[in-house]
DNA sequence: ATAAACTTTCAATAATTATTGAAAGTTTAG
DNA sequence: CTAAACTTTCAATAATTATTGAAAGTTTAT
């Protein structure tokens, strides 16, 4: 596999797999472009490569700076504005994770805590709504908790023996 | 709040929250109103209450029986099949951690794990390139290990500490 | 102040994805 | 065997979501 045909590979891989991670399409392409690129990148570079619309670069772009992954970068002597991605994947993930628990997570966390808090009325019915989004709330915080914790978390010692315990 | 909106709330948030796990808005539906159930639910009652039409509920039906968190119960005397959720949060999440590990990320990781092996032709792009995706591929194989693990241990010693760790 | 260089906005349109409903298929009771 | 009861399939359609492109907006150099 050559350089041009793995690039593309990754880029389009990594854009159909934006969806799991809650983004669309061009989004994701845009971030890896910029990932994968030694230098910063103009709106004009940005469309040339993936042949999206300006309109379309623009609206993604903010919404990567948005999510806090993708910065401006001003370049002395130029114009136009570029923009670089954050290249550490550690700290991607935890922009990410943090984003998502944000705008997803912890909103259907107080629904279900709303929801588990009705009134037992005794009937069979209600018991087992009550029981059941009682314990799909408990599952969600967990999780979101984990997820959080494992993702700021530095490489300290607590993350190091729960790898070491758990691969 | 009462019965009725608790239960609307419930499962229309986790529909909308069904892509977050990746899958549709009816077939998160049809598992909401299945989890919540106090006994098995035939097709014409999933069709009644969630009001779509039948072609709709067979095929989710049978997407979430792919995902083996719905199976069809055969209740004595009746003619028509009727569908249970696994009720078990755990067990649950087991299942769709599993079914998003095989179906998505796996696919993804042997992907990324192709495109970080091309040949270095000394280039800073394809240096680049090599740099970033192994660097994804890694942090992508160690989430996906972790989630498994964590997941498919019941509440053993290991999870207990481990939640105690970083709850 | 103004014109060129650049970015943003947003209504129109395209592309994608979900849903319907009726015909075809299957199973079971008699 | 066959008619009724039920389920599945799938082409048509609806709903949703993404994309375009041109007009409006902004910034900067002179």
């Amino acid at each position: 596999m050559e350089y041009q045909e793995a690039k593309d590979k990754f880029i389009s891989t990594w854009g159909s797999l934006g969806t799991l991670w809650g983004i669309n399409k061009a989004m994701a392409q845009i971030q890896s472009l910029l990932f994968i690129s030694t230098k910063p990148l103009s709106m004009e570079d940005i469309m040339e490569e993936l042949k999206i619309s300006r309109g379309n670069t623009s609206m993604n772009l903010r919404q990567l700076m948005d999510w806090g992954i993708v910065t401006k970068e001003l370049i002395p002597g130029e114009r136009k504005e570029f923009f670089t991605t954050e290249k550490d994947v550690q700290e991607l993930a935890r922009h990410i994770a943090k984003e998502r628990s944000r705008r997803e997570i912890k909103p259907v966390i107080k629904i279900l805590k709303d929801v588990s808090s009705i009134k037992d009325d005794g009937t069979a019915k209600t018991k087992e709504l009550i029981k059941q989004t009682k314990a799909l709330h408990d599952l969600a915080e967990t999780a979101d908790t984990m997820m959080n914790k494992i993702v700021n978390q530095e490489q300290n010692w607590i993350t190091k023996s729960l790898l070491k315990l758990i691969k």
